[in-house]
RNA sequence: GGCCCCGUCGUCUAGCGGUUAGGAUCCAUGGUUUUCAUCCAUGUUACAGGAGUUCGAUUCUCCUCGGGGUCACCA
């Protein structure tokens, strides 16, 4: 069975690039009828927070991405990590390190005076001596000093690394015992039973750090898959400084999950010229192998497109759903079926569409100049009276289709052009030139509303 | 700086030795629409550079250049 992960560290809120490794780890475990679990990696108590937790499962909930059994919470499970560190210890694997920071601090200056590569010289790889007094001691691994170590990945290849490039006896447990970032995922990967990892490629060269702690425990090394990162527009990593990368910053403008998933997938994956996925066809779909090597720029346009998409090809009672959350309720409205089909061909976002919605709804109270300028002609005011006089005449007046026949009464018995009602007609009950069309934005509103927004924009014109 | 990864239209990408280098988005133009938007059609734009290998390289190899990542008692 294939089992992923997604092993945020509680920072911040969830960002776009982790949600895109955290979707393509659902989408493969889902894909494989396997599981995808979550694990917090909140080791770190000075930076670490309960709320920015709570913010990425909230992040969670709003994309519909659910994660399988109980999450894992790093933090409670320091006796596991000691157990592992002892066992390393018990078997000469792992060693005290009785070295101060200073004395660290020394050896790297030294080294770097000397254009040396940075790394601890394994002083006390083989002590065995009496320790000296008034250090907490570090545990440090023994790792190899040459030798290749392999990283099979499925996303970039084999990529070889050299022991002698790379590699130190790196610290494992900290002088207050708590265990460091290589080798708690090691461990909670292995003992997680997660056997595919997807991640960010900025783990890369962590990688052969994890191997051979994953080797001196005996555990099985998992698949890798290292996909590329998503860049900002200036091409470096993203960082919070990027402004609207927090994933529920795009709910907040109106965008809808679908299409930021969507977005999210062809980020970096491909199945040929395929562009909408539904979340149906991404798990059909999805393979890791067919993620591309190299990094992309994250760029807003084709979000706009997909979610206005969407937009459009959502139900009307799904739509007005949605817009309970943005603060409009339209659940009840008699006319919202007429309203909704009107305007959400126009909108790229819900709360575009949310905008454009209340700017029909709302009588306007100001005229935009030049468009009274080009559509109230001096015949103007008199074809607004005939319409109105019609209408005022006219019995059932319900769908676009009935007020789309009084203006056609209208324009035969004055013998005139459509625009010559349509323009003047635009401008009194919307305010400007654009919008949809006239006989929808009647039937929404209904007589008694067209008849006063006709008489005001009279009053005010002319 | 060491190590590692990457390099096709502005952007997202297809391509897996022989293609008029395809699609999407964006932009422009035309059509539809009383207007705007949608929609439809058309168009402009790309293989970083240089050596090889080969009958033939976008595709394979090497070098250069460019970009990115990583080098902690952070994750």
């Amino acid at each position: 069975m294939v089992v992923t992960r997604f092993a945020p560290s509680p920072t911040g809120y969830l960002h776009i690039g982790g949600l895109r490794t955290a979707l393509f780890s659902y989408l493969w475990a889902k894909k494989n009828k396997g599981e995808f679990v979550l694990r917090i990696e909140d080791t770190d108590k000075a930076r670490n927070s309960q709320e920015a937790a709570e913010a990425i499962l909230h992040a969670f909930e709003w994309l519909g991405l659910k994660h399988d059994g109980e999450i894992t919470y790093q933090s409670q499970r320091g006796e596991i990590y000691a157990k592992y560190i002892q066992k390393l210890l018990d078997e000469d694997k792992a060693y005290y390190c009785y070295m101060s920071k200073e004395e660290l601090e020394v050896l790297r200056e030294t080294q770097m005076a000397n254009k040396e590569r940075t790394m601890y010289d394994g002083r006390y790889r083989d002590f065995k001596g009496i320790p000296p007094e008034g250090i907490e001691p570090v545990v440090r691994i023994k790792a190899p000093k040459t030798g290749a170590i392999v990283v099979k990945d499925g996303v970039k290849g084999d990529v070889v690394f050299q022991a002698e490039d790379i590699l130190d006896d790196f610290v494992i447990a900290r002088a207050d015992g708590s265990p460091t970032y290589n080798f708690v995922v090691a461990v909670d990967d292995a003992l997680m039973g997660i056997n595919e990892v997807i991640r960010g490629d900025d783990h890369l060269s962590n990688t052969p750090k994890q191997i051979i702690v994953y080797e001196a425990l005996e555990f099985d090394v998992p698949k890798f898959y290292h996909v590329p990162m998503i860049h900002n527009a200036e091409g470096k990593k993203l960082s919070k400084r990027d402004g609207a990368t927090d994933v529920m910053a795009y709910k907040e403008m109106g965008y809808t999950p679908e299409a930021l998933l969507n977005f999210l997938v062809r980020l970096g994956w491909s199945y040929g010229d395929q562009e909408i996925f539904s979340m149906e066809e991404m798990i059909e779909l999805f393979n890791p192998k067919d993620i591309n090597k190299s990094a992309s720029i994250y760029n807003t346009q084709k979000l706009e497109w997909l979610n206005a998409h969407y937009i459009k090809n959502t139900p009307n009672a799904e739509l007005a759903d949605l817009l309970t959350q943005y603060g409009l309720l339209l659940t009840s409205h008699d006319k919202k079926e007429i309203l909704l089909d009107a305007l959400k061909e126009r909108a790229k976002t819900l709360v575009e569409l949310k905008s454009l919605i209340t700017e029909i709804l709302d009588t306007p109270e100001s005229y935009d100049e030049k468009a009274i300028k080009k559509a109230f002609k001096s015949d103007s005011v008199e074809i607004l009276n005939t319409f109105g006089a019609k209408l005022n005449q006219a019995r059932e007046l319900h769908l676009p289709t009935d007020y789309h026949d009084v203006m056609q009464e209208v324009v035969d018995a004055m013998e005139i052009g459509f625009g010559k009602i349509g323009q003047p007609l635009r401008v009194a009950l919307l305010g400007k030139m654009s919008g949809p069309g006239l006989d929808s934005v009647m039937a929404i509103i209904g007589k008694d509303e067209t008849l006063q927004r006709i008489a005001n924009a009279i009053a005010a014109n002319s």
